[in-house]
Order: C-alpha cells, then structure tokens, then sequence
DNA sequence: ACAGCGATGGGTAACGTTACCCATTTCTTG
DNA sequence: CAAGAAATGGGTAACGTTACCCATCGCTGT
C-alpha cells in the first residue's frame, strides 16, 4: 500500500495549461468553457486518468450519491427493490450505497445517521422503524423517500404497496375455499409510537378485520415472531398446537411461510391437503414447482425504480410531496386448497 | 427540506469558550486537553447535538468508513458475511457501507471506483470478477481483503474457504451412495483472465478431478447457467435431457439447487428417489425440514468477522500479506440417497 | 531564584472542489 | 465604427476538519 497521491483537478489544470475553474467547469458542464478547451481539459483528464474526489465535493454541495436504509439484507424482496432502484438510478451519475439497519431501532438511528454524516444527496429508508418525527427531521436535512409505510407526510415522499388489499385477498381467497380456522404469522414490532404504519401491524389487522367479518372472530390466532424462515417455523409450531387444529395460515411473508412449511412437514402433515399454506411478497422461491407457493405479488421492481425516480426528482429541486401506490394481485398455487373433510 | 446549517466543530467550540482546535482533540482523545476542557467540549457536543462531518474528515484522513463490494444481494449466503462483517465492526467507531456490483465486470468497476472515490479507510471485496492486477491496484491505494478467490498477493488479504474440498466432499459422498452419472450445475464465466481463482471454476474443476479419478470421466456433465433458482432450473432441464437419464445432481450453491429441485419435481421425478440433489453454502433454506437439502457448511459468519478482524489490522497499519481459510463440511440431508435400482 | 520541563491551549495552513466574481476578447447591431 | 452584449477564461474564498507548530503557565530540582 503505497499510498500514492491521487490525482487532483490542480494535476490536470497544469497538463492542459488552464486553470482549475476551466476543469472544474468541464467536470460539470457549466457555462463558459469553449468547446476547444472542453477537448482539452477531457483528454487530460483522461490521460491522467483522473477520477473526482466525492468528499471534496461533498465539501460544496453535491456528492452524487444516493443512500438506502436497508432493515436487513436477508429478505428477497429487498433484492427487488434494489434492483428497481439501480436501473433507475444507473444511467444518471449517482451512486447507490446500501447502509444494513440491523434489528433494532439503535442500530437503525447509528445507519442513518451513518448515512446522514456522509452528506447523501438523498436518502431511500426502506420499512424504517424510527418514529415519524425523526423521519421528519431527516427530511428536513435531506431529499427523502420512504418506502413501505403508510403514514402521509409533506415532509418525504411515500412508496408502498396497498397492504391492506393484498392481505384481505389472501384471506378472502382461504375463507372462499372454505376454511374458516386461519392463524396469522406476524412480527414483534420493534418501531417506535403507534404501530400503524408498518406492513406487518397493517396486515395483521386486515386479517383481523376479514376474520371478524366473515363472523371469524372467534377463530383469530396470531403467532408473533419475526419474518425469517426461523421466525416462520417457530410461529406455526405455536398455532399447529391449538385445538381443533386450524386449517390455514397465511404468514405475513414468504420468508416466515417457508419456515411454516417446514414446521408443517415436520409435523407429519401435508400442505395443502392438512393444512393450506400462503404468503406475501411473491418472491422466487414462492413460485418454484416443487414449494409452489401462494403469495401477494407487490412489484418491488417497480416500487424501487419509483423510489429512485422520486428521489432524483427531490434531489433536483421538487419540494410537493408525493405519494405511490403499487396494487398488489393475488398469485394462487398449489400451497392452498379446500380445507379437508 | 429547510436546508438548517449543520452543527459544526466551530459552534461547539464557541459554545464550550475553547479553540476549534480544542475541540477537535477531545474528539480525537488526542494528546493536550485537560479532563477539564474534555468535559466542558463534551457537554457542549451534547448540548448542540454536533456529529463529526464525514467528508470533512475525509478530506484530513479518515472517514471511518468500511466499504464493501457484494457482487449481488440475492444470495443469502452474503448475509451471513455481512453478519459477521457487521459484529466485528459494530463495536469500533467504523461504519460499513455496502455497494452491489451487479452480475457484470463493468459494473463491478463502477461499483470499486465508487469506494475508492469516497475514500473508505478499507475495503472488502467479495468474490470479485476483477482481474488479478486491478485487485492489485486497489489494494495499493487502500487496505485492501479479497473473500472467495484463491490467489495469493501480497499487496491484500485474503480469506476463503476451501472449495476444492469442499466440492470433493460432495462428489466422494454422491459416489460413496453409489451414483455415477453426476451431473453438475456451474456458473458462467464473467471475469477477465484465468478462471481459476473464482469458485465456481474451482468446484467445477475439483468435480471434474474427482469424477476422473473414479474412473467416471465418460459420465462428466456439466451445466453452465447461473447460481440462482433460475440458473438452477434451467441448467437441471438440460441435464434431465440427457440419455441415460443422470442420478445426482451437485448444483455449485443452494440458490441453484432449489431451481434444480423444482425442475426435478416438475419433469414428474422424485428427489432422492430418482434424483439426489446437492448443493452447497448450507443457507438456512437447505435446513428447513420440506427441502431437507444436503450442502457444504462453509460458515459465512466466521469468514465475514475474520475479514473485519483482518480490515481493521490493516486500516491500524499492518503492511504484511495474510491468508485465512475456512474448512467446509459436508451436510447430508434427506435430498441425497442410493441411486435407484 | 532560575533553567528546564511537562502540561495545556490555540493559531494556521492545508486537503480538493466549486460558486461567485471580475477581466479580457470577440461578436452584434444600429 | 462605436457601444454594448456575449463568450471565454481565471482568481479567490470558502466548505469542516486535523496535523503541526508555537506560546504560555506552573512546577520541579538545584
């Protein structure tokens, strides 16, 4: 590591013979550099193969760098979205950086304050946990876009899927088939004020709600664990030891409905034929002949190229907020059926 | 977004009554502050809510940043990295931040350059495609560690498992229960120069080697897709195709051998009845009871906190050139079983 | 009492880039 | 052809932090 000078915008001033502010006006397409000098200045840039310095820029203004919070890093559907928003993102000269929030809301406040310090021209915060405030305070530091919450804000622009819809279709579609014993797999909420607003809480409450009005109201059984194969298994352990035996559980994501899987094979039963199975999120595994899984289709793809498009536009001067809504559909597969008997 | 002025070092030091110069030891803990001053420059950091401004520290030094390099998000494997990667730095004043390099080399570039521009204090790349001498480059301007290739440099460290084992485990075990045409799913090369240093050319090659020395060079089959479910289930239909029909299949990840499972199920065939399938990364996934697939336990977490351990020995100032291997194990689970007949 | 030392605090010049100016030169237009 | 406008180029002061230096003070030991 012989920490060899990099070279500056002063490096190629001197081997084009201009002056700094003739580069840096190149670098940046600004008014009042010739197109002859723009040649000259470009060639030297290239010989010397000179990169720009990001925390010198930072230093004054721009950083070209677009940062997302990221709960954690095992979820599929995150890929999704990542991708969306690198496509979105990937013609423009921005760069994504991914900072991993971890667990809980500590860990989550020391990310994007990580990200914060680091001076991004904006900010993606992907089902943060922090308390609407403090998202509020964010943006008012920088361009915000938050993905997966449902709360309205003047301050950020919003992005989430209709949770509220595509849990109801998931239940609608188990009790159109019959089943009228269905348990929930949710997660322990870990956010800060009123749970409203996160997926896991609104899906659990539409659940609630379908159950209640279809007169199931007695028939509620919510394991709440966490949405992870782990969490999955040792959800549908607890609700497969309740008597009568249900018929169904509808695990709030993919992730927790393979572990229910699992759980429910290992319990020597068979899906759909004891037991139907469904998830959300629609993620690859799900659709794979052997699991065939029943699940919500949310476009994350779309959902991520959204984020990135609204977040440039912020970056670029837009101040109104705005709101997009992705309509999930239902995706039948083999994981459910008419209840036995 | 009312752009509020950030806190900086010259307001606490005008709070506190001290010289920015004052301040900027107390954060430091440099030599040359009274308890006394410390105290009164802490409450005022306190009191202001002041954060150190990351790029202007870059611009001086550090940026107490740790960059990652992961080629993609999908493969679960990563996570346990990241997982170990993230526990060994959560407890010092660094921070990681992760940028996905995409599936191709020019991508990959874009994705490095963009650390180096930011100037992390150090950087890992994962299971780069990058040619050998670019690694070189890099780790010649910043303390560098290389995770999943085989070479040896002295200009970074390097930590690995050892496929070539690894892969041996899985073959030996598949001709242990008998099997003899073995099929193999690869991945397609996207790197520059030789190939040997990747794992997939390594399993590939070590799949090969073995075959051979059992006599069962005729039978060698090998599938050039990709590591996903995708990759997996494509390069299975292609294996299935042939006549006689194979008996085992060792996908070179889990990703892929949940394709080849499914592709299994879907031509009307059983698994480990007419098929044994393999994978290897031991992803939480392959545990789970319904899928019950036989892997390589590689342990991503111990390989994700030793290169932190080793990035951070570095950043402090060791110059000499460390090789960390992990040994893999095999995991045999119900997927795999004596050939039919 | 005094030289010499450690402890304490501050002044200042960078680091690389850009925004805002001003000084030329060249082009329009009546 | 004069006068103003447009085009072209450069000088310079920040941005927030830190490394290196110097100045002062109170003690110590002789």
């Amino acid at each position: 590591m012989v920490t060899r000078r990099r070279v500056t915008i002063a490096d190629v001033a001197r081997h084009a013979q201009v002056s700094t502010t003739a580069v840096s006006k190149v670098l940046r397409n600004a008014y009042g550099a010739s197109p002859a000098m723009r040649d000259r200045v470009r060639a030297a840039i290239d010989e010397l193969g000179y990169r720009p310095h990001a925390a010198a820029r930072a230093m004054r203004g721009r950083t070209f760098t677009i940062g997302v919070l990221l709960p954690h890093i095992r979820n599929p559907f995150f890929a999704d979205i990542l991708d969306g928003l690198s496509a979105q993102v990937a013609e423009t000269d921005y760069q994504v950086i991914i900072v991993a929030g971890g667990a809980g809301l500590k860990e989550e406040v020391r990310a994007i304050e990580a990200l914060v310090d680091r001076q991004v021209d904006g900010i993606l915060m992907i089902a943060p946990l922090t308390s609407r405030a403090d998202l509020d305070k964010v943006a008012e530091t920088m361009p915000a876009v938050v993905l997966g919450r449902h709360e309205k804000s003047t301050a950020y622009d919003a992005v989430d899927d209709d949770d509220e819809y595509g849990a109801s279709l998931v239940v609608e579609h188990l009790i159109g088939l019959g089943h009228r014993r269905i348990g929930h797999i949710s997660q322990k909420d870990a956010s800060r004020g009123r749970r409203a607003a996160l997926p896991y809480s609104i899906r659990e409450e539409t659940y609630t709600r379908v159950m209640r009005e279809h007169g199931l109201g007695d028939e509620i059984a919510v394991a709440t664990t966490s949405w992870t194969e782990e969490g999955g298994y040792i959800g549908t352990r607890e609700l497969l030891a309740r008597s009568p035996r249900l018929t169904a559980i509808f695990a709030g994501a993919d992730q927790a409905a393979f572990g229910a899987l699992a759980a429910v094979h290992e319990a020597g039963l068979s899906v759909p034929g004891d037991i139907s199975v469904a998830g959300y999120d629609n993620t690859r595994m799900a659709a794979l002949d052997h699991i065939a899984l029943t699940s919500v289709d949310q476009d994350g793809v779309v959902m991520g190229r959204t984020a990135g498009r609204l977040l440039l536009e912020r970056v670029e001067g837009r101040t109104a907020s705005v709101r997009f809504s992705v309509t999930p559909t239902l995706v039948p597969r083999r994981s459910t059926a008419a209840p036995p008997g």
